[in-house]
DNA sequence: CCATATCGTTGGTTACGCCAACGTTGGCTC
DNA sequence: GAGCCAACGTTGGCGTAACCAACGATATGG
C-alpha cells in the first residue's frame, strides 16, 4: 500500500520554480559535502576563485564580483585570511579600502577545490550527457542574465546606486 | 572605469551547480514576493496543494509528499490551521497521527495563489521560448528525479518501505 | 511481552541571503 | 577651506529554508 508515498504533488512537479530550487537543493548538497572535505564553504570558494582571477582587489569589488554581501564578505575574508590563504592589506591610496590578494597558498588551495568540485558537477549531472549539460548551462545561464540585467540596471550613474 | 564590475569570475560562471542555485535565488525571490502578497510563504502552498491533491492525510504523509520536513511541517499546519484553512483532527484509527484537511475556503485560497504562481513562473521563465522552457523542465526533472532516487531508495533497512 | 518503529512535537543548528547603521575616508562643488 | 554626498569596512541583526536529535505516546510484529 501507498507505493511511491514520496511523489510530490502534480502542482509542485510542473512548477518550474520549484523544480530549479529542488535541483539547487541537490547541488548544494553535493557541493557542501564536497567542500567540507577541505574544511571549505561556498563562499570560501567564490573569494578564492574571484581574488585569483581579478588580482588584488577591495572587499566591496570582490562582493560585486561573486554577489558576497558587504558584511558577509568581512567573516569570510577573516576566515581565510587567518589560514593564509589571503591577504588583507589597508590601500595606501585609498585609506577606506583593504586590499585582498590570494597567496600561494590560497592558489594551491583552489585548485584543491576546483577538482573537489569538478567531481562534484560529475555527481549533479550524472545523468545527463555532454549535450544535455550544455543545454542546461545555455537556459540556466539565459534567465540568470535576464534577471541580472533586469535587476542590475539600476547601476548606472555616478550616483544613485546602492541605496 | 571598471565597466561591468559585476561580472563573475569564469570559474564560477561556468559551474553548473552555482549556475543553478543562482537561477533558484531568482525564482524564490519572485516567488516569494507574489506569495506574499497573499500572507503566503513557499510552504504554505506546497501543504495546501499537497492537502488538495491527495485528501486527508497525516501530517508524516504530507512531509513525505512534499519535502517538509515533520519538525518544520508542525509550525506550517499551525499557519494554516489558525487562518481555517485546514483542518487538523486526530485519527481515530491510529492515536499517533492527526488528520490534516484543506477547508472550503483552503480550497479558495490554493487557486488564489495558483494564479498568483502562474505569473510568477512566467516572469521567472520570461526570456524563454515555449519550446525552451519545456527542455528546461525535462532536464531539470531528470536531474532531480536521478537524485532523488539515488537517495529515497537507500532507506531501506530492516523494515523496508518507508522506514 | 518486548523490541522496533512511527508519529507529532519541541528545540536546537547551519548557512545563505539580506538590510540598517555607524564612523572613516574620498571627491566634488561651492 | 567648508560642506555634502558617496563609498568603504564593520557590527549587528533578521528571516528562512533545510536539516538533526530527542522525547513521550502509540502501533506493530516477532
Amino acid at each position: 500500500m501507498d507505493i511511491e508515498e514520496g511523489t510530490p504533488p502534480q502542482r509542485l512537479r510542473a512548477l518550474p520554480s520549484r523544480l530549479t530550487n529542488q535541483a539547487a537543493l541537490v547541488a548544494n548538497r553535493i557541493v557542501d559535502r564536497a567542500l567540507a572535505e577541505a574544511g571549505a564553504r561556498r563562499y570560501h570558494y567564490a573569494l578564492l576563485a574571484a581574488s585569483e582571477e581579478y588580482g588584488p582587489s577591495s572587499q566591496a569589488a570582490l562582493g560585486r564580483r561573486t554577489g558576497i554581501d558587504r558584511s558577509d564578505m568581512v567573516a569570510t575574508v577573516n576566515d581565510l585570511a587567518e589560514r593564509r590563504l589571503l591577504e588583507r592589506a589597508p590601500d595606501p591610496e585609498d585609506r577606506r579600502r583593504n586590499i585582498i590578494s590570494i597567496t600561494a597558498a590560497g592558489r594551491r588551495e583552489l585548485a584543491h577545490l576546483d577538482e573537489l568540485l569538478a567531481a562534484a558537477q560529475e555527481d549533479f549531472l550524472a545523468p545527463l550527457g555532454a549535450a544535455d549539460r550544455r543545454t542546461l548551462t545555455d537556459l540556466l545561464t539565459r534567465l540568470v542574465d535576464h534577471h541580472r540585467a533586469e535587476q542590475g540596471w539600476t547601476t548606472p550613474g555616478p550616483a544613485s546606486r546602492t541605496g
